[in-house]
RNA sequence: CGCGGGAUAGAGCAGUCCGGUAGCUCGUUUGGCUCAUAACCAAAAGGUCGUUGGUUCAAAUCCAACUCCCGCAACCA
């Protein structure tokens, strides 16, 4: 039985469950499903991401600890991805102890590749922060939240050496090595990879407190990157000695999915950070796009924020992951609307599958047909799909055998065959009927398991009886959005 | 000239690499069926494939120029 490992961005936890989230999971579950239906053993990786400022500022605004904020923000984040139905095996906070002393040791081990600068830009009293040069001339030279003229300044910071990685991550990524899906996303990559600067990876003290303290040197603390990223692998032990055996067997990732707007940090400065330790880079990065709110990107001040737990008190999970995973697409940005949901919920889970099972389940029990056996997942051209990472191809792909389930219901019309009495060509087109729904139950475990679970149950009885509620109720007007 | 993506029926998209009767889903109209959640099945209507020019027997597809949208540019999922 070989390995896969797959991973997802760690949310940061100063706000609530996006929509966004919620597709890094549902993509990864789809996979993490799939891997085991084909007899792999998966580990699958969630976490938060819960250093830096913001955290911290928003911990004191709160009136909290730092450690007990972060740990209900953390919670809440675990909440939803259960809610999701996520069949993850680890979930890592990067304020776990273990976690802040494996990253200490990976800081040192990456020493060779570690130098200290100065850092000069511009700096707002106000904000204690840095803002960009493009910030500073747009607000020419002010800061709008303080009324106070920025000021030059400059602070020790480490930084990594890019440089010293840039081209052996080039060639792995141009090898496919290093995969990064989708195809435009890669060259987007190449692109970016010419110029990348160095990075910085800490701060002082003073600037920034909440966060995992430099190795020997306690003026300095670690900035996002090195600690945040990380958790990829210190989840998984590394790199305490005890926990070497078990490191190997799942590093590298089989996957790791993430949004759009990471990929310069997961395809430039994770790969330069495995290389600096010496890791295998993980096989394949999926980015996918931003789901859309009517046409535009979500906002808080176009206040068309859609929020995830409102969606799936609409139509419970199994609608929530069916629209997430068959309209918003595997790579490219999708249109999130209510109406588009009702509809998807209404004339494709409901009258194409829901109805389905009704009605071969109806059939079923006023014939005594018994119930059929349920096979491996064998399907060839769906599994080259989701090997591929085409998740939306193959739920297209398994919806079209659903389609044509109901079209062979219709021309091999049983109801003639019953009221003819002809009862052994009857029973033969029944069982190849059910048969047929059953093996699409399987290729629907990844994307709707509880559903997939439902049919199979129904279906493999040894008295087929329609279920007493239709999978998916429609007259739900009186449910409000 | 910062980088990249896109423009195809009312809506959302595929097809473009490897030119050859323009396809899918939803919506609309009509017909059929009665096992089923007023569900299902069939058929029809609906497109100058962003613009202009070029190559070719033939261009949504190749080439050139242009227009318009949208992302990204060291902590916004």
């Amino acid at each position: 039985m070989s390995k896969t490992y797959i991973c997802t961005a760690i949310p940061y936890v100063n706000g609530n469950p996006h929509i966004g989230h919620a597709v890094d999971y549902l993509q990864a579950d789809a996979y993490a499903r799939f891997s085991r239906a084909i007899g792999n053993e998966v580990r699958y990786q969630v976490g938060t991401d819960e250093h830096g400022n913001k955290v911290y500022g928003k911990a004191q605004e709160s009136g909290l600890t730092v450690e007990t904020y972060t740990s209900q923000n953390s919670q809440k984040f675990r909440d939803f991805i259960e809610k999701l139905g996520i069949s993850f095996t680890d979930f890592v906070r990067t304020t776990d102890p273990d976690h802040v002393r494996r990253c200490q040791e990976i800081w040192r081990r990456l020493e060779d590749h570690i130098y200290s600068a100065e850092y000069e830009g511009w700096y707002c009293e106000g904000c204690e922060n840095f803002v960009t040069q493009k910030e500073f001339d747009e607000n020419h030279g002010i800061c709008p939240d303080h009324q106070k003229p920025y000021q030059k300044l400059s602070e020790k910071n480490y930084y990594l050496r890019i440089a010293d990685f840039k081209t052996e991550v080039r060639r792995r990524i141009e090898k496919n090595e290093l995969r990064i899906l989708p195809e435009f996303r890669k060259q987007e990559v190449l692109k970016l990879l010419a110029d990348a600067p160095d990075v910085s990876i800490s701060r002082p003290v003073g600037q920034l407190s909440w966060g995992v303290p430099v190795p020997d040197d306690n003026s300095q603390v670690m900035y996002v990157w090195l600690d945040a990223l990380s958790n990829y692998i210190t989840v998984l032990g590394y790199p305490d000695e005890a926990k070497k055996d078990d490191f190997s067997a799942w590093w590298p990732a089989t996957a790791q999915f993430i949004g759009k707007d990471i990929l310069r940090f997961h395809a430039i400065i994770w790969p330069a950070i495995l290389l600096g330790l010496g890791l295998e880079l993980p096989k394949t990065i999926v980015a996918h796009g931003y789901v859309l709110s009517d046409g535009q990107k979500m906002s808080k001040s176009l206040g068309n924020v859609v929020d995830p737990i409102a969606v799936l008190d609409r139509y419970g999970l199994e609608a929530f992951r069916y629209y997430f995973l068959r309209h918003v697409d595997a790579f490219a940005d999708s249109d999130f609307s209510w109406e588009k949901y009702d509809n998807a919920y209404n004339n494709e889970l409901a009258n194409d599958l829901g109805n389905l099972v009704q009605r071969l389940a109806t059939l079923c029990a006023k014939n005594q047909i018994p119930g059929g056996t349920l096979l491996n997942l064998d399907d060839n051209e769906y599994i080259d799909l989701m090997r591929a990472f085409e998740s939306t191809k193959a739920f297209n792909y398994v919806w079209q055998k659903v389609q044509d389930i109901n079209k062979a219901i219709d021309e091999a019309k049983p109801w003639v065959l019953a009221k003819e009495q002809r009862t052994v060509e009857l029973a033969q087109v029944m069982q190849d009927l059910v048969a047929k729904l059953l093996s699409v139950a399987v290729l629907l475990e990844p994307f709707l398991p509880q559903t997939a679970e439902k049919i199979i149950t129904i279906f493999t009885a040894s008295e087929i009886l329609p279920p007493t509620t239709p999978l998916f109720p429609k007259n739900l007007e009186s449910r409000q959005r």
